[in-house]
DNA sequence: GAGTTTGAAACT
DNA sequence: CAGTTTCAAACTC
């Protein structure tokens, strides 16, 4: 595939930055397809566009997302996951750093072997020059090979004016000035992987000298790691908004303002896509994407980033309504990002005092990535194999071009848009009127409607708890409740923003993951059942998990269920029939051997698994009714995706078997078990959850508990022999033995035993 | 729409 | 920290 030809800058645009973009990559043919101009305008004005494949990327997210880059794991174009990432790519021999474009195909790699991890890190942790020279500029490096970073070059630019649906500048970040919270999003968009959408894209400087402003580097590095993605493109319901004044936006773009508009000389549709951390309002024709990236529209993995699109809300459409954007996510960004070293605590402070997304004077950011207990029932969808497109037709009220306030409405929050609203309706709440219940009926009715299945935009109708409580879930997600709540005595609104700020810094101090996500995708805990292919919500795992009793995890009762992932191993659910993926069923000591004695017989690997235990109990672990082992039904190769095992014994190699998981056709039934056939007897094991599995015993999982969901054993004996306390008091400790970032490889050895 | 069920959150 | 209560959503009729 040739390049593009660059058409010459506009006039006064300042000499911009060689672009590499990857021939292989869907954004290239995306871009291609869209006009044979298109890629130049993507990527600025771009003088030298250089072309090479993808297979020579290194996917900077394998290197600032995750120390767990599987070097084992190939780079594999064209897969059906196959995300499009804006990434810095490396050339394999480390000699030249280079703006690319390319795909990203799912849990981080390392394509080449010519340069580490480390070393890729070194690199692009420096700033990276722009210009003129960037592309194969051997002049800039130097005998080493290592790049010569000047320091008055230009550099990426990666965040941009953000603008409105009118193209009306939103927020410039482009000038210094980057707040906390700015990075608190670069670590979440980076560590949640997919945490940007095609909205990221290079964008440079509009100043006249051609000189890119500085980023700090850690956020420069680490927003090279931005995906290209397709999602919120496709929501149709969005496109009238996001195609309002377009020539607003073109124009200020080709002033030279910083962002990426990719237009189609054909027809003059356009494709605009505002990049920046700080939000971006998205101008954008489905129609003008290339089958490549349409067809992954329906992809689990767009559409769970679908809803980690950082959106002022304006441009997003109602399917997202609901939690997916509202749930603040620095928690678990914090909890998972260590990328520039900033400081942990710095940012959970600024996450609770600053309650940035209240405060509109700050940035407006506030969909930020991750999955939250309201995109939940989205997600459900999602699982149903429901694109966003299919839900049923909203009334006519909600097609008609939108209006921030009707943005607000369906759920999708810029705190600002938000908050504009919340001015109203709060005093529509706090003061009831004559009309209330008549009001409130509408408000239902209206609600219900809009939900479709009735639960893609939750609103709170709280009584008692004046929203000001975990119950409420829109405190929960860290969002105003909103006109379409009939909750009563609501405090949770603009008007008391400072009661509402200091009732969530009580709520996060008592429970520094009150505000969590509350469901991860399998990706962010370092790969857990395999490639992206199996990024299916069902790979996701609610992270505190269930607690169901009667509900058998098949209502909305049970949260995973209603979040339609799985049941996972922090669940302690009884009777688990989550149809998502049944969580661990398990067989216990106690079980087994009343089992036993009522057959009379013990199977062989039984009682292996028995005697192991008891081994396990004696050096450690008192024997406990708790105490684990798993049914001797399961295939050995299963444990491709075991847990570290805390044994000193390696664990059983995994390489004929991965494939099985990671090309299952149920992703949503992996589940974990214990294997007693296993060298390590607590090594859980995904299975199929279609297998016939007994579950025994719903107290066994407080073994399990001690395993963070990437498969990490969580030092179990760190509180004494017994028991862990983990495994009992359920979610909070849980909780923080689940380590969001996900987990090396070999990071067993790393445990404590 | 009222009443019931359910399980998470909050409380003790 | 286990047990209980409160709460609001989900569900049923």
């Amino acid at each position: 595939m040739d390049p593009p030809e660059s058409p010459p800058a506009p006039a006064g645009r300042p000499p911009s930055a060689a672009v590499s973009l990857y021939e292989d990559s869907p954004v290239f043919d995306f871009i291609n397809s869209l006009s044979p101009i298109a890629t130049p305008k993507l990527l600025g004005s771009a003088q030298n566009v250089q072309l090479f494949k993808s297979s020579d990327l290194v996917p900077a997210s394998s290197i600032f997302t995750s120390p767990q880059v599987n070097p084992q794991k190939e780079y594999k174009p064209g897969t059906r996951d196959g995300y499009v990432q804006l990434s810095q790519g490396l050339s394999p021999n480390c000699q030249t750093n280079q703006i690319g474009i390319s795909s990203c195909y799912g849990s981080p790699t390392i394509a080449s072997e010519k340069c580490s991890p480390s070393e890729y890190a070194t690199i692009l942790s420096q700033p990276i020059p722009l210009g003129s020279e960037i592309l194969g500029d051997a002049k800039k490096q130097d005998t080493d090979g290592k790049v010569d970073h000047s320091p008055d070059m230009g550099q990426i630019k990666l965040s941009s004016t953000c603008y409105d649906q009118n193209g009306v500048d939103q927020l410039d970040s482009s000038t210094s000035g980057r707040n906390v919270q700015e990075n608190e999003l670069t670590k979440q968009y980076n560590d949640d992987q997919a945490a940007c959408s095609l909205s990221h894209l290079i964008s440079r400087s509009g100043t006249g000298d051609g000189v890119m402003s500085k980023l700090d580097l850690s956020l420069e590095a680490q927003q090279l790691s931005w995906k290209l993605r397709s999602d919120v493109i496709f929501s149709k319901s969005i496109m009238p908004m996001a195609q309002g004044n377009l020539e607003d936006s073109r124009r200020k773009l080709l002033d030279g303002s910083t962002g990426c508009y990719i237009q189609s000389a054909a027809d003059d549709t356009h494709v605009y896509y505002a990049g920046a951390a700080e939000g971006a309002a998205t101008n954008h024709d489905p129609q003008m994407l290339p089958g490549v990236i349409q067809s992954q529209l329906v992809s689990n993995e767009y559409f769970f980033d679908a809803f980690k699109v950082p959106s002022d809300g304006m441009a997003l459409s109602e399917h997202h309504c609901g939690g997916m954007n509202r749930r603040s996510l620095f928690n678990e960004k914090v909890q998972t990002s260590d990328l520039s070293g900033q400081s942990v605590s710095n940012l959970h402070h600024t996450n609770i005092c600053g309650d940035n997304y209240l405060k509109p004077s700050r940035s407006p950011v506030y969909a930020l990535p991750g999955i939250g207990l309201h995109l939940n029932s989205v997600v459900s969808n999602a699982s149903n194999n429901m694109p966003f497109t299919s839900n049923p037709p909203l009334p006519p009220e909600h097609n008609s071009p939108p209006t921030i306030v009707s943005c607000s409405e369906t759920g999708l929050y810029s705190s600002e848009v938000n908050t504009l609203i919340h001015d109203d309706h709060s005093s529509q709440k706090t003061m009831p009127s004559a009309d209330e219940s008549c009001q409130e009926s509408y408000k239902k009715k209206r609600r219900k409607l809009q939900n479709g299945d009735g639960g893609s935009c939750k609103r709170c109708s709280c009584k008692k708890s004046k929203c000001l409580k975990l119950y409420c879930t829109c405190f929960a997600a860290k969002v105003y409740c909103s006109g379409l709540c009939s909750c009563q005595g609501c405090l949770n609104n603009h008007t008391h923003e400072e009661t509402v700020s200091c009732i969530r810094k009580r709520t996060e101090s008592l429970n520094p993951l009150a505000f969590a996500p509350t469901v991860t995708r399998a990706c962010d805990s370092g790969s857990d059942f395999g490639d992206d292919s199996n990024n299916t919500p069902a790979s996701a795992r609610h992270k505190r998990g269930c607690n169901c009793r009667k509900s058998s995890c098949l209502k909305k009762y049970c949260e995973c269920f209603q979040s339609g992932v799985g049941c996972s191993m922090s669940c302690r659910c009884a009777s688990c029939k989550n149809s998502f993926g049944q969580r661990v069923l398990l067989l216990t000591t106690e079980k087994m051997e009343k089992e036993a004695k009522s057959k009379g017989t013990r199977s062989k690997e039984e009682k292996l698994a028995f005697d192991k235990q008891v081994v396990i109990s004696q050096s450690g672990d008192p024997p406990s009714t708790e105490d684990l082992f798993a049914t001797p039904s399961l295939e050995p190769c299963r444990s491709s995706n075991l847990l570290p095992s805390t044994c000193s014994e390696p664990p059983v190699s995994t390489a004929g078997c991965s494939s099985q998981l990671r090309n299952s056709q149920s992703p949503m039934k992996a589940d974990v078990l214990l294997s007693p056939s296993e060298t390590c007897a607590m090594e859980p094991i995904l299975v199929d959850g279609l297998s016939n599995i007994q579950e025994v015993s719903s107290s066994c999982t407080t073994r399990v508990k001690v395993v963070s969901p990437n498969k990490k054993r969580v030092s179990p004996l760190q509180t004494g022999p017994g028991l862990s306390p983990i495994g009992r008091s359920g979610r909070k400790l849980v909780l923080k033995s689940i380590p969001s970032f996900p987990s090396l490889t070999g990071d067993a050895d790393s445990e404590p035993h």
